[in-house]
Parts: structure tokens; C-alpha cells; sequence
DNA sequence: AATCATGACAACCGCGCGCGA
DNA sequence: ATCGCGCGCGGTTGTCATGAT
């Protein structure tokens, strides 16, 4: 792989300068990108007079100036967010901080690097979810009662996400990815895609998740192909996936967790209902509760 | 007051990827 | 198909402020 020509010295023999940057440097790189926008910023260091390579005006313009930046400590709920997204994205910083606006993902990996690493390594019993009841996340040891508030080893909670197009095309039951959605500030004063959407048929559904556990190796995959079965036309020839089985099933109770930990009901055979997503439909993931009926 | 340790933040570095020539 | 270039990402290092000794 070939070194990066830029930060090199430069053709010229003109030698770039590295380090802090001064408030002059600052303030030239604000007016230039304030008056021209973002382009190539290997011409916008030359031609904002900078003696600074592009790779370096690009990071302190995307860390430092840019003006939608959000300045300041961490709430107590971006801590949070950070804590849940991380457990489930790792560390993937650019794609934590896309799902917390006016945050760079350096700023959120020192703060995780500096603080929450060392105050996890503390207290083991650090709470990783932004609510108690999103515990059932896959990396936690699982709860024995379901969000319907029952001791059920076969209507678990299931850790659900659209995370991949795979999924996503899956799972064409929801109605084409929301109605109604957008971004927008959220009740809880988050901004994010306000996602709405609609379950159509619970046969269809079952059937997708009964696809979904079947192509994919989840390891909640017994616990599915369980509840399934419960389903009297399922028992004669359970493993079999037919989809006129599911053609009985027209009763479903089913319940959403977002990522606020705020549950959303629907249990009646209507299955329209909208839940709120806190980010991103295409990523994050949430809670499923279900039972057939 | 001087020195050292620590934490927070800023910036750099190397790498991989995509794109156009 | 290959190369040059720019960009973005994640890991790492550097710098500064603050507190403890």
C-alpha cells in the first residue's frame, strides 16, 4: 500500500506545519469553509492559505470548528447511548457517533478510551442499557420474565434488529421501513429517525421470523422455533416450513422495547401499532416480545 | 514550591477503500 | 489491470491542566 502523499512534504519543498493549531489557523480554515463549503481538502489547505495538509484541515474542521458541533461534557443520557450503542456496535466510533449529533467520534472514543472503559472496568455491574429493561441484550445474561411481566422460558424476549439488508428485505411485514417516519426530535429529546411502522398480518410475520431463525444462526433460535411451535398447526410437522401452516394464526400479542427502554403494546389481531425507534431503523436494534395467541 | 501521576482532549499515523485516469 | 489520489476510520501518541504528594 502506498504511503498517503498528503502531510508529505509537500512538491513545493514547502514545509507543513504539524501540531496544535493557533487561533489564526483556526479562524482561516472557519472563514474558508463559512464562505466556500466543503470540497477537496487538499485545495481547501492551499487555497484558505493554510500550511497545513488536508488530512490535518479535515479533522480539525470535522472535530474542532465545524459549527454544529455540540460542546461540553457528556449528559448522564448521551453516557448512556453510548454505553448501549457501543455493546452493540463495538467499536465502530464513527457509527456510534452518527446516532449522537454534534458528536465526533474522537470525542467519543477519548470518552470511552478515558472514562467509561476504566469506570466499567470498576464496576462490573455497571448498567450498559440505557433502561433496566433493555437487559436483554445478547451480550447480558437474559431475564427469566418476558415484558408482559410473565415467567415464561418459551415467550423470551428477543433481541431484534434490522441491522443488515439481509434482515431488512426479511422482514417485509413491516410495512416498507415506517410511515410517518423522519428525523426529528424525539419525546424524550433525542434527535434521530422518529420511526413509525406497521406489523400487516401476523401470519406473515411469524412466517418471516420462522424464515428469519431458520436462515440465520441466532442464538435465540430455539427459543423462536419454541414459541412457533406452540402454534396447533405447527405441531404435526414443526420443523417444516410450509407456509400454509401459518395461515391459522391470526391472534398475536406483541411488544416493542425501544431503545429509551419506553415498551409499546399491541395485543389484539388489528397488529397496526407504531413504535418509536430512538435512531436508526436500519441499524439499531430493539426488543421483541411475542406470543401466539 | 517542585515534582509526579492522572485524566481529558487534540492531533497524528497507518491502513483500507473507492474512484477516476 | 494498475496506479495515484483523496477520504474516512480506528488505534495511538502528544499535550496540557489539574490534583496529589
Amino acid at each position: 500500500m502506498r504511503k498517503p502523499a498528503e502531510c508529505s512534504t509537500a512538491a513545493a519543498n514547502i514545509r507543513l506545519r504539524k501540531g496544535l493549531w493557533s487561533p489564526e489557523e483556526d479562524e482561516k480554515l472557519m472563514r474558508y469553509m463559512l464562505s466556500n463549503g466543503q470540497g477537496c481538502w487538499t485545495d481547501i489547505a492551499r487555497n484558505a492559505g493554510l500550511l497545513r495538509c488536508g488530512k490535518s484541515c479535515r479533522l480539525r474542521w470535522i472535530n474542532y470548528l465545524r459549527p454544529d458541533l455540540k460542546r461540553g461534557a457528556f449528559s448522564p443520557q448521551e453516557e448512556q447511548l453510548i454505553l448501549h450503542f457501543h455493546s452493540l456496535l463495538g467499536n465502530r466510533w464513527s457509527q456510534i457517533a452518527a446516532r449522537l449529533p454534534g458528536r465526533t467520534d474522537n470525542e467519543i472514543k477519548n470518552f470511552w478510551n478515558s472514562t467509561l472503559k476504566k469506570r466499567m472496568k470498576n464496576n462490573r455491574n455497571y448498567n450498559i442499557t440505557p433502561s433496566p429493561n433493555l437487559s436483554h441484550s445478547s451480550e447480558l445474561p437474559r431475564s427469566s420474565s418476558n415484558s408482559f411481566g410473565e415467567q415464561s422460558s418459551s415467550s423470551k424476549p428477543l433481541l431484534f434488529s434490522t441491522f443488515s439488508d439481509d434482515n431488512y428485505q426479511l422482514f417485509n411485514t413491516f410495512g416498507g421501513g415506517g410511515s410517518g417516519g423522519g428525523d426529528g426530535i424525539t419525546e424524550e429529546g433525542y434527535f434521530g429517525d422518529y420511526t413509525t411502522t406497521t406489523i400487516v398480518e401476523p401470519k406473515d410475520f411469524v412466517r418471516d421470523f420462522y424464515d428469519f431463525s431458520h436462515l440465520h444462526q441466532l442464538e435465540n433460535k430455539d427459543i423462536i422455533i419454541e414459541e412457533i411451535n406452540k402454534v396447533p398447526s405447527m405441531n404435526n410437522n414443526p420443523q417444516q416450513n410450509n407456509y400454509e401452516l401459518f395461515n391459522n394464526i391470526d391472534q398475536m400479542s406483541f411488544e416493542v422495547e425501544d431503545i429509551f427502554g419506553n415498551n409499546n403494546n399491541c395485543q389484539n389481531n388489528q397488529l397496526q401499532d407504531h413504535f418509536k425507534i430512538g435512531a436508526n431503523w436500519d441499524f439499531d436494534p430493539f426488543i421483541l416480545d411475542f406470543q401466539i395467541d
